[in-house]
DNA sequence: TGTTATCTGTTGGAAAACCAACAACGATTT
DNA sequence: AAATCGTTGTTGGTTTTCCAACAGATAACA
């Protein structure tokens, strides 16, 4: 645990935590460090469970499972992130299943024991504005992807993750942080024929681009 | 107000406070119940907000636009739900600009009160907690969306989908709440090509469909 | 009952996307 | 400097999807 304990002061959830309350903090929320090795399974789906996950090391995978009993994966979870808080918190039996992509280190907590503590404590807010802030980070996220991916073109698509992209930097002119390939993932479209779509909204006058570096033009 | 008091107390956000404590908390909260007409702008992006709606009464749509001015719209929100919670919790600007489909009743909360409460009531303990339930559900829903349109292919989307209801319905026999046009918009395909793919899935003998009825069939 | 409106499945041509293969480029290593 | 490796853009053939139009089925209504 104390190896790690740098690492759960820095984390988005006890960063405002005074120093002082932490341990008992984690204490109140009963909190249990887990490791896993690579590839192993970290939770399986059908399942109620009562902790977040806070991801201290390692990278994890979520999966599903398909009626068919065909996998996919859903997302990729790294250090500093919150894992199964949805299920968690809306008590609903979980869909996803869990492995480690790495070698990885998970401190569970039982966040609902903040909600029905006695006594006061300083950490009782500051915990749970943290934890509503992550969690709006994260609906946030998905909804950005999502109305990325709400169109029937890859172009659509494409202009709309950029549009994003300019607001973010307050630019016309940015990098984005994601390889083709990423880019080409996050879209759910197939990569050579996005960089030819690319090279279609040069040719018309939308954008200039190179590499990671783009540039807007309105028409 | 009180014309709309009982949709409050029946609302997810305040069906368990106590009866006795609503108007307290009403105040606490700095509520202010606001009305729009129809195609009225009820928020334009851009904006950082504090308040959280709760939705009364009509629908509400929200929409982005992009670099290139043209406006797309993301989501639709019904009496009961949650509106802006994400912006007003985390506190980013937003990028949605919400309109009236309906005559609306929004009541607008000052929810990041209850955090900094001196005193304890019960209200507070349980407003957390339901408001919590609210996002993780709504979070929940948007990863099932994702999953769902994260696929290269109709007919993978058909299947994730298909798969999910079996799944909520405990059995591989069920009907979908939704016509062929609304599972359409869910997927983002085209309506005809997507009736198309269920005809050819039920050629393959992955399942039988009639109208809005579905077996689902080990290959 | 007959009329209308809505929803669904089918079809064919046009457009878009997939897919595999490859070449150009840049960065890193030997 | 040469060789290697990963990334990106291009291309051509194949598949999938879009799109518009239409016909049959179903439900709602007069």
């Amino acid at each position: 645990m104390s190896d790690y304990i740098k690492t759960i002061k820095k984390s988005k959830l006890f960063r405002r935590v005074p120093e002082e309350e932490l341990e008992d903090l984690l204490e109140h929320l009963d909190s249990q460090l887990k490791f896993y090795s690579k590839d192993q399974v970290v939770l399986t789906a059908g399942r109620r469970i009562k902790r977040v996950g806070l991801i201290l090391d390692g990278i994890l995978n979520l999966y599903e499972s398909d009626f068919w009993e065909r996998t996919h994966q859903i997302d990729q979870l790294k250090q500093g992130e919150l894992l199964m808080e949805n299920f968690a918190v809306s008590g609903s039996v979980t869909m996803h299943s869990v492995t480690a992509e790495t070698a990885s280190a998970v401190l569970w907590l039982n966040i609902r024991e903040i909600l029905t503590l006695d006594e006061k404590h300083t950490y009782n807010t500051v915990l749970i504005q943290s934890f509503m802030r992550e969690m709006a980070r994260k609906n946030l996220q998905l909804y950005t992807r999502l109305s990325d991916m709400d169109r029937l073109t890859t172009k659509e698509k494409l202009l709309s993750f950029l549009s994003k992209e300019a607001l973010h930097h307050h630019s016309n002119e940015f990098d984005i942080p994601l390889s083709r390939q990423q880019l080409a993932d996050y879209l759910s479209v197939e990569r050579s024929a996005m960089s030819a779509e690319l090279s279609e909204l040069a040719r018309q006058g939308y954008l200039i681009t190179r590499k990671n570096h783009f540039i807007l033009l309105k028409k």
